[in-house]
Order: structure tokens, then sequence, then C-alpha cells
RNA sequence: CGGGGCGUGGCGCAGUCUGGUAGCGCACCUGCUUUGGGAGCAGGGUGUCGGAGGUUCAAAUCCUCUCGCCCCGACCA
């Protein structure tokens, strides 16, 4: 490509309204411009970039044996209301009237389009298990879209849907879209982990995300730093302690009620009573589905709303407002407490071994002393319900635990027969009984991973892509466009080069050299090759990788194969 | 939806408090010089100051309403 006839807008200045560093450096390398909140134009670099990602994803999806297909971004209301999901959405899913006064909405995921599809074509054992995927745009009407490509409402997703006979074929299928994925992040050059997670709306009982490690995600992940073990923060179980130790011996004190003028939180209540914060209960209110519930958690813990949620089963669960606690407690908010509370109370596991604790009184500006379960108050269940901290050993062996950031790029899930069982998904197995299929889905964010890639390999003059997704493998820098030595070399290295297959830019601009580089920088282009008439005296041109500040001086005649091998090689060094 | 902030040329911003008829840098166009890390000089174009209404002799500036965007939070792949 010659860059005096394509179109790379680059920006000298960051615009302001870039926060993450992927954001800012897309929009100055011209790979993306916004339109609208959350909603973005892909100009020809982000393109490149995203198709490049796009082949990698569809190469391995087709070597796992999956099958592509393109379904409709626009799905009817029915099949959501016979899913259970045109309720259970929410606001994200985006719903409209088409001219009929019919309902529809923007896919934001397609388990019902697919299951539709499945259940009218697939009747017998024989036709499992099959693995359909699509590349295509969908719309999640984001509550806030931040970080430009990575968190928007309209995106680029590939979603794979699979479909087996049994659970232990499902579980196969699993395994390898698990392997698929590795291996497509490997291939984009992508530092990443999988870890454990929550199913969240998409359902099913098992999921694993797969994590790019990112200081600017938005996850927190937890692993183990003796075992494999790695979670998302929301799913990662804490087990409840074994022995309760020392506390338990003690005595159990009579109960006391003592006053706490305006003291509300935890920090207040430790500073006034001069106790630390493990002695404390905290009782916090949520609204299930409309039903009031109690939390209690030991004050130094925070509550881990995802696991209160799925122990409940709730659709909806929400921290109650000021009127439900007054309404439930009888007190203002912060002055909580389980003694003679009138609602289920669950307890966290790290509760159930504590002695003579202190809670609130449900009175205004009073706390409680010396509270037990059993004499005081009894709880309806134990759980695990709080956030893992540093604190806390690895849930699988015990070992020591390491916090990270990182930035979700592909989810799998385990579905079961959740979408089947709401929608007659069945088949004939060989003895000619009717059973349910078994389904798996498997999504990767197409922009979100360029993002990620950009996020985890950049400098202060741009970005450094991974040559698998790079817009161009290389770029060349002919200095002076006026000297016709310069120009022809520079012509004939990007015409071989091109004829090798490789992803050739040729900066034919005329303009100063300073330019050139600062622009080459931007773009992040894995290969530089200056050509200027100092270096071409001695019939050399200049090669530069991005990644590495040494410029190494090719033979002319040489240039194009030994090019066309560092290319090959750098691809090679991601495989 | 709650809290905070911002809308002034393509981009980044000043000017708003204290009203007086719009400015700076970059970019862009022309010419000359320059030419290996975002050039220099000279000349030039560019704005219904987000929109609507109001106050005033006069509004980017004050008042009311409205739209959009960004950040924090709740929420979410």
């Amino acid at each position: 490509m010659r860059y005096s006839k394509y179109f790379i807008p680059t920006y000298k200045e960051t615009p302001s309204e870039a926060e993450v560093i992927s954001h800012k450096l897309m929009l100055r390398a011209g790979m993306i411009r916004k339109l609208t909140s959350g909603i973005y134009t892909y100009l020809p670099l982000g393109l490149r970039s995203i198709r490049k990602v796009e082949n990698i994803i569809r190469e391995e999806m087709d070597r796992s044996g999956a099958i592509e297909v393109l379904m409709p971004a626009v799905q009817p209301a029915e099949l959501w209301q016979e899913s259970g999901r045109w309720e259970a959405y929410g606001r994200e899913l985006l719903r409209f009237k088409d001219r009929h006064n019919r309902e529809a909405c923007f896919g934001p995921t397609h388990e019902e389009v697919i299951t539709d599809l499945v259940r009218k074509e697939i009747h017998s054992y024989r036709q499992m298990p099959i693995n359909f995927y699509q590349i295509q745009t969908k719309f999640r009407d984001e509550i806030r879209p931040r970080f430009g490509v990575m968190r928007c409402r309209e995106f680029i997703m590939k979603d794979a849907y699979s479909f087996d006979v049994d659970e232990a074929a499902a579980d196969k299928s699993y395994d390898v879209m698990h392997q698929t994925y590795s291996n497509i992040f490997r291939r984009c050059g992508l530092k990443f982990r999988a870890v454990e997670a929550d199913t969240g709306s998409i359902g099913g009982s098992f999921s694993h995300e797969f994590m790019v490690l990112a200081d600017t995600g938005e996850d927190e992940i937890v692993f183990c730093k003796k075992c494999s073990y790695a979670a998302n923060l929301e799913k990662a179980e804490v087990k409840p302690v074994e022995d309760p130790g020392a506390s338990s011996a003690e005595k159990a004190k009579p109960l006391e009620e003592v006053p706490t003028p305006d003291i509300k939180t935890i920090e207040e209540l430790t500073a006034f009573l001069s106790v630390s914060a493990d002695q404390i209960v905290k009782t916090l209110i949520f609204s299930s589905d409309g039903n009031a519930v109690a939390a209690l958690i030991r004050g130094d813990h925070e509550v881990n709303e995802t696991k209160l949620k799925n122990l409940l089963g709730a659709e909806q669960l929400e921290l109650a407002g000021p009127e439900l606690v007054a309404h439930v407690t009888g007190a203002p908010i912060g002055f909580a407490g389980p003694v003679e509370l009138r609602v289920k109370i669950i307890a966290d596991y790290a509760i159930k071994g504590m002695k003579n604790m202190i809670t609130g009184a449900n009175k205004q500006d009073m706390h409680l002393k010396n509270v037990n379960i059993g004499r005081d108050f009894s709880v309806d269940k134990f759980a695990d319900l709080r956030m893992i901290t540093p604190a806390d050993p690895c849930p699988r062996c015990r070992g020591p635990l390491d916090f990270k950031r990182g930035i979700e790029v592909g989810h799998v899930f385990k579905l079961g027969t959740k979408y089947s069982k709401a929608m007659h998904a069945v088949y004939l197995d060989e003895h000619g009984e009717e059973k349910l299929i078994f389904m798996g889905c498997y999504g990767i964010g197409v922009g979100r991973t360029v993002a990620a890639a950009i996020e985890q390999n950049n400098d202060r003059d741009g970005i450094i892509f991974p040559i698998t997704i790079a817009p161009f493998e290389v770029v060349i820098l002919p200095l002076q466009m006026q000297n016709s030595n310069v120009g022809q070399v520079s012509e004939e290295l990007y015409r071989s080069l091109s004829d090798k297959g490789v992803d050739v830019l040729l900066d034919d601009r005329d303009i100063r050299a300073g330019i050139k580089f600062k622009d080459a920088d931007l773009l992040g282009t894995p290969v530089r090759i200056t050509i200027g008439a100092r270096t071409l005296k001695e019939a050399k041109v200049e090669m530069k990788l991005r990644s590495q500040t040494q410029t190494i001086f090719i033979p002319v005649s040489e240039a194009p194969g030994f090019i066309a091998d560092k290319v090959r090689e750098l691809h090679d060094s991601i495989k």
C-alpha cells in the first residue's frame, strides 16, 4: 500500500476524550473514530488489524472443526420471550418495534437464534457434535461505554455455539474451545490467562474467561502462586476456616447496648470503640427480587454480590435503599444488626466462629456489644459470601495468592440444557429416545482483542504491534522522495516484498523525514526499512524493528529476501 | 440513574469570574528556503462560540431550558 493513496489520519496531539493508552493510540494512529458514545468507525488501519484477528480466529475455529455461519443482527422478541431473557436481560438489550408494531431487538448475543436453528435442523445424535460460529456486529446498550473500543455498545464479536448429545460430550467440546482460545490469543501475541468466572446473564453452569493481563483492565483476577488456580475475583471461592481458633473458646458475655452517635461506617466504629474491624459484623440489607434479605459479613471483609445473587437464585439483587432499610430494621442506614431482625439472614462462613461480636442495634445511634449467634439471633444459612483477600489461602491448595488486573477478551461457557430446555431443542438417540441437546457457547471480543494488544504493547512513541495482528508488517520510509535513486530502490523493494506476500506500507509522501519516523513509530509497524541517499551510497538500506532500538544495514541486493525472512521469523516467534 | 467536569476553526486550548463585537499553538492553502526524528520565513483561509429562549444599547461571557460528550459510582461480556 502506498501511504499517499491510502487514508491514515494521524494526530500529533492526544484527543481529550481518551483516557486509557489503547484508546489514545488508536485515535492518534488513525485506526478508529467515534461516531457517538460507544459507537466507532474502523478506519482502514483499524480494520486491517481487525481482519488479521478475525483471520486467526477463523483459522483456529475451522481447525477445531467449528463451522462458520452468519446470523441476523435483528431478532424477534418471541425467541427471547421463549428463553425467558426478554425480561431477564434488562436495559442492556436494545429493543424496538418494526412498522407492523412487532417487537424486536438488536442481537447482543445469539443463543436464541442458534437454538432455534438447531431445533429445526438437528434431529439425530448422528448430527452431533456440531459447533457453529460467526463473526458479527453485536449491540449491547451499555450503561456507560468507555475506554474507546474496549467497552463500547456496538462491537464485533466472534461467537460460537456447540451442540452435543450429553454432558460428557459437551465437556469435550468445551475443552476443545478452551484449547482453541488459547491458540488464538497466543497467536495474537497476547499475555493472557484463562480464569474461572461467573456465568452472568448468559447463564449455564461453568465458565472461563480469557484475560489479557493489563493494569488498566476492568476485572480483578486472583492467581495461586503455587498451583494453577486462577479466577475472576467475583468468582473466587473462599474456603471456610476449619479451625475457628481462639475466639470460639471465649465465653459469651452479656449483651450490651452502646450509644454510637452518628457512627455509621466500620472505620468510624473501630475508632470510636477502639476495636479491630474483625470484631465487628456488618449487616447489609439487600433487595432480592423485591424481598429483603440480610447478609452478615465480618467488618474487615467485603461482600461479593455475585455470590449472594447466585446463592439466592435471584434475578435482581441490589443493596437496599434508605426506605427499605428503615422498614426492615426500624433505623436509618448504618445501624442494622441481626438481633430481632425479621428477615432471612445469610451469614458468611467467617461469622461462624465469632463470639461477642459488635453489630448494629436496629436503633438510630446505637450498636450492640457481645452479640452471640444462637443466644441473640439465629442464622438461616452460612455460606461463602465475601470477596477473597490477599490474606486468604488458595481455595485449591492453600498456597499464597496473587492479584492482577485483566481485560476480558474471551469467555467460554458450559450452558448445559438451559436453552435447549426452554426452547425444546431435542434429538433422538440411538434407541429412538428423545433427549435434550447439551450446549456450550464461546465468545471473543474482536475489537477488544486489538485494543488489549495495544494496551499490552506500546511505548511513549506509539504502538508496538505483534506482527500477527499489525495492519502492515513492514513500512518502507524513503527519506528523500525527489532523489531518483532513493525512489527507485524504494519502489523496487516495495514491489518485491509485495510479490513475496508481505504486507508493506510504502511511505511515499513528499514530506520531511521526521514526520515519517514519527508516524511509523506511532503506527507500530513491526519492521521499518529506511532508505536514504546517505546509506544508498554504500548500496545499503536500514532495518529496524519497532520493538528494538538497534539498526542494521542490509545490502540493497539482499534486502527483499532478508526482510521477508525477518518477517517470517517474527511470525514464527509468536507461534 | 446519582456525583463531578467539558462543549469556542480539523486537533489541543485561552477568553467566561468582572458583558464591549473572538484569540493562541498545531494542522490546512500559496511562495521561497530547508530536508535522517513532527522545519524556518512571508502571506492566506477557516468560527452561525453545542442548540433554543431571555436580560441588555451590546452576550462566548449573565439567566432559564435543552442536547451532546468525558470522568467517578451503581451495572455489565
